[in-house]
DNA sequence: CTGAAAGCGCTTACAG
DNA sequence: CTGAAAGCGCTTACAG
């Protein structure tokens, strides 16, 4: 189209007159980015693609045009052309809403700047079309991607669907049950053993634990970083003293009536999670029992509820949001496997709240 | 291209044929489909938009094609062609993430087997930006529509752009404050009238209020229907009865202990959410009081936070989940005025646990 | 009730 | 460094 180069002027002015014209009813195109610029579409769409074969001029001509007229690509027909959608999906399956909530934020954060939303997605295990349900919305979205929570991260039958599929995946999992470039490990074991390692420094040498679900791997692996504390702080792990519970505030509570019954109950409690905690520290004063006077009580994952029970509970806390953000980077890097590019997710941090003390004598 | 009608033969030896040289690597598109019919795509386009221009007897042979090849349209080309994506969003600012996951679970639940998907995202309408990057965003991703919750489903700016860009759109909001078409009005007001119905029917007559934030239209529905109550049972209401909040558990630890320092203390509290009466539970446990033989306490909300606390909370719960559900099939309704196809919400009930009792003379 | 052609707004070889 | 043409997988008038 263009037989010779147009001048600065000739572009202001058919700027003006595009938006003299068309502005308020319809959207800008590609086509009229090309058309005021004088250049073919050709160039437009390798500038929206960052492609180096433009010579500056001409891509700073076009970005001011681009800004002026407030053209924004069309996400549909970049997809279609891409052969794949510039949406990435949150496969959930996680109970805790606030989990859930708040590495949809750090998601949603990583994703800002980019060129990609986010479609979010509850996917139940016992639902009998679980797999192919997953697989329908995966190819019929052409996702860029799909980053799966736990326990979803952790079925192993499920990334094996998605690689077949050609969709590109990141497993947020206490356990590193991938490739590195697959999946972002969350130090659940690390966390918990500086729960008892806390314990034990305040001189408990008592302590039990509440596990969790079973079908959750962070049970296994926070039930695991106790035993090495334990183990590495030479205190006796009676087999009493570890108690099943299912995450919930019920469990906790059973739980606790449990070693309260016990013969020699403990002088500490390392709850999996907070729920539980909190579902601990009802059954104690149920038991006419006084936190931490009696009894201390560890949680694990600083949700809300940490700090609206009485005493406010000492817990670790994840870095959730950090974890969704760098979910995102990863899941979008050319170049996933890159190490350095993608530093480990720091591990768990101890908050001491009113929940701890030493053992009364 | 079809020179003659396909016998069920050829047809199943068509799907054979395609099924044995695609299925694993590509994906069937709606040429395949019209191939192995021997209509054009027209037909299968109409079909797939239950287009009643079909006949019968070919929508059915279609069909099974389809769902033998395991056909699905391509959203992205479908979205190109119709000028608006299969996409709705969910626009939320509400900061309790109980609230957003259960409205977003009744969203999908509302979604499913529609051709839509959900998109999130979080607006703070303290960002300067706020509107036009709302405006940009549902103009780039061209949405079908988006719903909108509090307090952002109050803002009228919000509500005027959207009309302005053509995108449907349903507020969520306490009251009443478009046309029917476009809200959902949740009862606040008649909630919190039944909360304080039922505070007096214990027999109280000294109850205090605890204020949301007041940039929420639910704290001011919620309060006049306290007062509605109050009024309607001949209860005085003095002034320092009413006490500001933010809806949060400290807010409501503050607020009670106003309450607690007056000359004449209230003998039941009304906390405008459940946070803050977990707040007001903490404040009296302080001042040594004891809940609910000194003081009842009742919530609004029914979140999980009201079992967790001790005692458990008398409280209202609100019907979020199908209020979302609600909300997308009046939103993909192409007669959303029809009242009688979408009825009320239903009110909000209450909840009694053991957070309330008779005042103790 | 059905089909051929054009178009939605992009990108991708290919050619220069 | 740049452009003309074809194509991504659908739908929409239009014609029959």
């Amino acid at each position: 189209m263009p037989q010779k180069k147009k001048t600065k002027k000739e572009i202001n002015e058919a700027i003006q007159d595009w938006l003299d014209s068309y502005s308020s009813s319809k959207k800008a195109t590609i086509k009229d980015v090309a058309q005021i610029a004088g250049v073919s579409k050709n160039t437009i769409s390798r500038i929206i693609n960052n492609s180096p074969l433009v010579k500056d001029e001409t891509r700073l001509v076009v970005k001011t045009i681009i800004e002026k007229i407030g053209y924004q690509p069309d996400p549909q027909a970049r997809g279609l052309a891409f052969r794949h959608s510039f949406l990435i999906g949150m496969l959930y399956g996680n109970p805790n809403p606030h989990f859930v909530l708040n590495l949809q934020q750090g998601i949603l954060d990583g994703l800002d700047d980019t060129d990609y939303e986010l479609v979010v997605r509850p996917c139940y295990r016992s639902n009998p079309n679980y797999l192919s349900d997953i697989q329908a919305f995966v190819e019929r979205m052409k996702l860029a991607g799909v980053i799966l929570t736990p326990s979803l991260a952790e079925d192993e039958a499920l990334a094996k669907m998605l690689r077949k599929a050609g969709c590109k995946y990141i497993r947020i999992s206490p356990a590193e049950l991938d490739e590195e470039k697959n999946i972002i490990v969350t130090n659940d074991r690390i966390g918990a053993s500086e729960a008892a390692d806390y314990l034990s420094s305040l001189g408990h040498t008592q302590i039990a634990c509440i596990l969790g679900r079973s079908d959750f791997l962070s049970s296994k692996e926070r039930l695991e970083g106790f035993r090495e504390s334990l183990r590495a702080n030479k205190i006796h792990l009676p087999t009493e003293y570890l108690v099943k519970g299912d995450f919930t505030f019920e469990s906790g509570t059973s739980a606790t009536q449990e070693l309260l019954a016990l013969p020699t109950p403990p002088t500490a409690i390392f709850a999996s999670n907070d729920e539980m905690a909190a579902g601990a520290l009802h059954a104690i004063r149920l038991a006419g029992l006084r936190v931490p006077e009696d009894l201390s009580v560890v949680g694990y994952d600083d949700f809300h509820i940490a700090v609206t029970v009485w005493p406010r509970l000492t817990t670790l806390r994840s870095p959730i949001h950090d974890t969704g953000k760098l979910a995102v980077q990863k899941l979008l890097s050319e170049n996933p496997s890159n190490q350095s590019a993608f530093p480990d997710i720091p591990s768990p941090t101890l908050v001491v709240r009113e929940s701890t003390s030493p053992p009364t004598p």
